[in-house]
DNA sequence: CAGTGGTCTAGACCACATA
DNA sequence: ATGTGGTCTAGACCACTGA
């Protein structure tokens, strides 16, 4: 963690790049990544060293950061390769950058957390437990008002119901209550979800979509606690999710977990994204 | 939502980008976005075609984009600015890069979802509540086993333990159950936590931290229970987060929500950066 | 008005994976 | 061996914006 002097460590690269790679992997060796990665590309390195000053405080937020042509002149790059660097420092959030005034440091605003939300099927296999799932229940109708509303359908149309338990072992591991558009996905209507449960399903058909989470807990109640054998009121964590596909909403899911078994995990890297 | 023909929207730009700007423009109003965003870049243009051809399932997973060179010849451009987008979109996780072999529409392996844990006091405010919070209690002790695991503390320090009890108008709104690492933070020792509440008296003082989240449900329970006023045994959810800063552990907190009242909820973006 | 970041070019060399 | 993406350059013009 023993700082490189960013202006200090001026390195000479006559032309091309090649010229200081063996020089420059020297220098950034175990340095700037805390001795994690090597940091092959030049544009990496400076951005590891900038992000590992603000991480440790020696640039705290509102710092100004060099100019591009400083940085360029100190790394003896060209301004392009340093602007890769701080575009993608103010992409995940680190810095902020102002025309005319410089790049800042910014201030976390806002903790933010990347929440995983993995296939069940992988996840138990994942816990080394045997997988298997089990379509409880099934029916073709018209959405109805409640419908409407899960999928935000504007209109009424023809939707799928779907109750789908989730087993790790033996044991019930995710009750999964589904809600697809017929009108999104009409081959859904077809689908006998034998070998594929509806989320792999529909994750391998619907080209690709953006979502809405929501967590929230409840208390196991009838027949959600029959279906997940909880004893009435113990805590269940619920994620809904609903999908969208090329502005159309996809399906809306309903995964009830037990909440002493189950945690959802998230890791954070300072801005979400590298 | 027409199609842009890749192949046939050839530009011509003899020289500099301003030479393709005003005819750029007219081909791409209100088309690559679904007539949201005026794209002004090149680059950004081409990476919301690229994106919206994706999304529509024009082009399905494993479908393979064309090469760099042939964008740029498509576009009419350099093959940095082809090169910029593809990056971007590699980097969201919507294709996948592969040398020699080209570009391809990754498959949406998992939905992962960014949830934004937004400052207490922003909140309620944000509901329009009047906000107000409580240190109920602290102490400063040496860590005890259950304090170095929470904090991952290999060696026994001094710890600072908070509980702080934030209020929605006269309503609790959370239960805060804080630890502090007062090797990593010693000016907590004398912070009042009068005018700031714990959480954002570290945001300020801390340079930059990531984080380790844990959500899960649970009764609420006996002294909980009585601070958030509910009847023991209503499921909540909790928060749990770990955050580091240089390697150090700072700080653990654990906040528990009344379940029926609150949710976590988070937007996705397929990739989680864009 | 001056200076910053934003964007783009027309080359170039390289590592690497694949055919 | 061949061709892809990865990286980098040494310029350039522009828009914006803060002084």
């Amino acid at each position: 963690m023993q700082p490189v002097g960013l202006s200090g460590a001026r390195i000479i690269a006559p032309r091309g790049r090649d010229a200081i790679s063996t020089e420059a992997e020297t220098i950034a060796a175990g340095d700037a990544q805390a001795g994690q990665k090597p940091a092959a590309s030049l544009h990496q390195r400076i951005l590891g060293e900038i992000r590992e000053r603000i991480l440790t405080g020696e640039w705290p937020p509102g710092h100004r950061i060099p100019f591009e042509h400083e940085l360029a002149a100190s790394y003896g790059c060209s301004r392009m390769t340093v602007n890769k660097a701080l575009s993608q420092l103010a992409a995940t959030g680190l810095i902020e950058r102002r025309r005319k005034s410089g790049s800042f440091v910014r201030r976390p605003a806002s903790q933010s957390a990347v929440l995983e939300i993995r296939d069940i099927g992988e996840e138990v296999r994942d816990l080394g437990l045997a997988y298997r799932f089990e379509i409880a229940a099934r029916a073709r109708r018209k959405a109805t008002i409640a419908d409407r509303e899960r999928l935000d359908l504007a209109a009424p149309g023809p939707v799928l119901v779907l109750t789908c338990q989730h087993f790790a072992g033996a044991r019930p591991f995710c009750l999964e209550e589904r809600l697809i558009n017929l009108a999104a996905v009409p081959e859904a209507a077809e689908a006998d979800f034998f070998e594929e449960a509806p989320g792999p399903w529909l994750l391998h058909r619907v080209p690709w979509s953006s979502a809405e989470h929501r967590i929230t807990a409840a208390a196991a109640e009838g027949p959600a606690a029959q279906a997940l054998r909880l004893a009435p009121g113990t805590p269940c964590i619920v994620v809904e999710r609903r999908t969208w596909s090329a502005e159309q909403t996809v399906t809306h899911v309903r995964l009830t977990y037990p909440g002493d078994t189950h945690a959802l995990v998230a890791r954070f890297g300072p801005g979400g994204g590298g």
